[in-house]
RNA sequence: GUCCCAGUAGCUCAGCUGGAUAGAGCAACGGACUUCUAAUCCGUAGGUCGGGGGUUCGAAUCCCUCCUGGGACGCCA
């Protein structure tokens, strides 16, 4: 972390550090080991701009009352550099830190000065992070689970990414397997159906009209010449060309959801290049393979799972899961050092066995993170509408960005934490799409663009905000947001380590909220030249934390609203 | 039955590795536009943090137990 707050955190920390040890040498606390003490910002502050927690945890350690180890500790503090102004030792032991009350302004001409590089921080090192997101079936529409999947998985690479990891956004296509299987003998059924032929849509099959839709321009295509093919060949030549549709209309869906990958890595090609059968070898060799009854099985019981998992059925084939181990070992074999996947919870079942054959192909299982993301339920009138790929009864992504709009949509999404179940009434989005807090958020920032065209009308320009006279700004509307300006970057690192850009949500509305009310208390632009100058890199450095979130978020930043 | 997630204001949800007096939005009520955008602001009201036990200086947060809702437990993916 780079920033002002973290640096005059970890200034005071040093310092409570060193009085620990001098207490120590000067007998005035015992000698003990230092405890993994905390300085954090207290709620609320009239306990000040910092205070600690490293008194009350040294209370057993050194036998000693919390004040009085806090008095110890005081007694010994040199602060000097540090814009202290007054130390106190409150409550049950906390020892508080008072900073000279415009401290934070000095964080203002570097947040203006670095724009879209403000909040990056670099607690990844350059590691390579994978986050595959989505990966939806590509035989229909993405519906809403997957749009929260979309949202989520890019908003995290975002985070990520400022974070200072190097990462790679990735959708698995499950173009194998059963369910292609089913796919092939729907897309056929209605071709003869489409043919004036008599067929059924297998009952496990694809029933959706955009099936249908897919297989009329088949026929417009091609006609009737695959009539009389016969039924296996037929079945794959129309499986080709009804994936690389729905392919393109998935990649198409999201691209316009802003959400952009690295790699659309097939499943098929896992078979085709021998991927799959390579991992089973590497399992088998490694002992944790076993035939029974005709099929291959895959010890999950050594890992701790309920029970053992079948990698090749008794006919030969191999499951979902063996493609999926395969697929995680060459994650690993391209360099991943960190590989996230965003689940569903109807997958979480799935999530100790993978661990355990990621241990079992000799990686480390905590390298592998999977974020369980609960699953969208979709309020229609009042009315839960059940979400089906099989029924063709959902609503597309595309609907619900022509419904309520990407921003809204992207926001809804990310406002809340993965793991928490979503509802989503259609009726309620559509309805009070003015009362959604992007709105709020997006106005800020228009706001800020408005003021700035003023300026320019006016003949005015920006000062140099090195130069710009800081020290006026004095009221508490105008502090208090460049306060919050200022944990951009602890924000962006404490998101990224916990994968949670919900909470980067929060903070931008909490931004944009400081924002409306200094607007409404003061005027930016003034006959006061001074005055006007420093509000300027203000509302500059609010219009840059602003724009850097919702572009986090995927969400755009309009200069008019 | 076993496992996962959730239970916090009327509603939807935050609460980051345990911190001081539990927060926000919406809804309700009362105010503020001759001004850089009222998609805004200011104020009021609203709580046995599902129940009960435990751990400790300190618990919405950790442990145990029970209740409620959702999901997973296939040679499907």
């Amino acid at each position: 972390m780079s920033g002002l707050v973290d640096q005059i955190r970890s200034g005071l920390a040093d310092s409570l550090k060193k009085a620990l040890s001098s207490a120590g040498e000067k007998g005035t606390l015992p000698e003990v080991e230092t405890p993994a003490f905390v300085v954090e910002v207290p709620r609320e502050k009239e306990n000040g701009d910092f205070a600690s927690n490293l008194a009350m945890l040294l209370a057993k350690p050194a036998r000693t009352a919390p004040r009085r180890a806090a008095e110890a500790l005081v007694a010994e503090l040199d602060l000097s550099g540090l814009p202290v102004e007054k130390v106190e030792i409150a409550g049950p032991g906390f020892i508080n830190f008072y900073l000279s009350s415009n401290w934070v302004l000095a964080a203002l001409p570097g947040i203006v000065k670095k724009g879209e590089a403000y909040g990056r921080v670099n607690i990844g090192g350059g590691k390579k992070v994978q986050v595959e997101f989505v990966s939806a079936n590509p035989t229909g529409l993405l519906h809403m689970g997957n749009a929260r999947g979309a949202a989520l998985g890019d908003s995290i690479s975002s985070l990520l990414d400022y974070a200072g990891f190097e990462v790679s956004r990735e959708f698995y296509i499950n173009d194998a397997g059963n369910q292609i299987e089913h796919f092939g003998r729907s897309l056929e059924a209605r071709y003869l159906q489409l043919l004036g032929r008599q067929a059924q849509v297998p009952e496990e099959g694809y029933h959706g009209e955009d099936i249908m839709e897919t297989m009329r321009g088949f026929v417009e295509k091609y006609g009737d010449r695959y009539l009389d093919t016969a039924s296996p060949a037929r079945r794959e030549i129309m499986v080709k060309y009804a994936l690389a549709e729905k392919l393109g209309a998935i990649k198409k869906s999201l691209g316009e959801f802003g959400v952009n990958y690295d790699v659309w890595f097939s499943e098929q090609s896992l078979h085709d290049s021998g991927k799959v059968t390579e991992a089973i070898e590497r399992l088998k060799e490694s002992g944790y393979l076993y035939e029974y009854e005709d099929a291959l099985w895959f010890k999950a019981r050594e890992f701790g799972v309920e029970k053992d998992e079948v990698v090749v059925r008794s006919n030969g084939i191999p499951t979902y899961f063996a493609a999926d181990i395969a697929y995680h070992m060459n994650k690993f074999q391209r360099g991943f050092q960190w590989v996230i996947n965003i689940w569903g919870a109807d997958h979480h079942g799935h999530v100790p066995r993978m661990k355990g054959a990621v241990k079992a192909l000799g990686y480390d299982p905590d390298a592998l993170q999977v974020i369980i993301m609960q699953l969208v339920r979709l309020y229609k009138s009042g009315e839960i509408v059940r979400m089906s790929k099989r029924t063709g009864q959902f609503v597309t992504l595309e609907e619900l960005m022509e419904e309520v709009g990407r921003d809204a949509a992207r926001y809804f999404f990310v406002m809340r934490s993965a793991d928490s179940h979503l509802d989503f009434d259609l009726d309620l989005a559509k309805a009070q799409s003015n009362d959604n807090p992007v709105y709020y958020v997006q106005y800020a920032h228009a706001r800020i663009c408005s003021i700035m065209k003023q300026l320019e009308e006016q003949g005015g320009t920006m000062p140099d905000p090195e130069k710009a006279g800081l020290s006026l700004l004095r009221e508490e509307a105008e502090l208090a947001l460049a306060r919050r300006l200022a944990d951009l970057p602890d924000e962006v690192a404490s998101c990224a380590r916990d994968l949670a850009p919900h909470r980067l949500a929060r903070y931008v509305h909490e931004i944009a909220g400081l924002f409306h009310s200094f607007y409404n208390a003061h005027r930016v632009i003034t006959g006061d030249a001074a005055l006007t100058g420093a509000r300027l890199v203000l509302v500059a450095a609010t219009r840059v934390v602003l724009a850097n979130c919702l572009n986090i978020l995927g969400v755009s930043a309009p200069e008019r609203m």
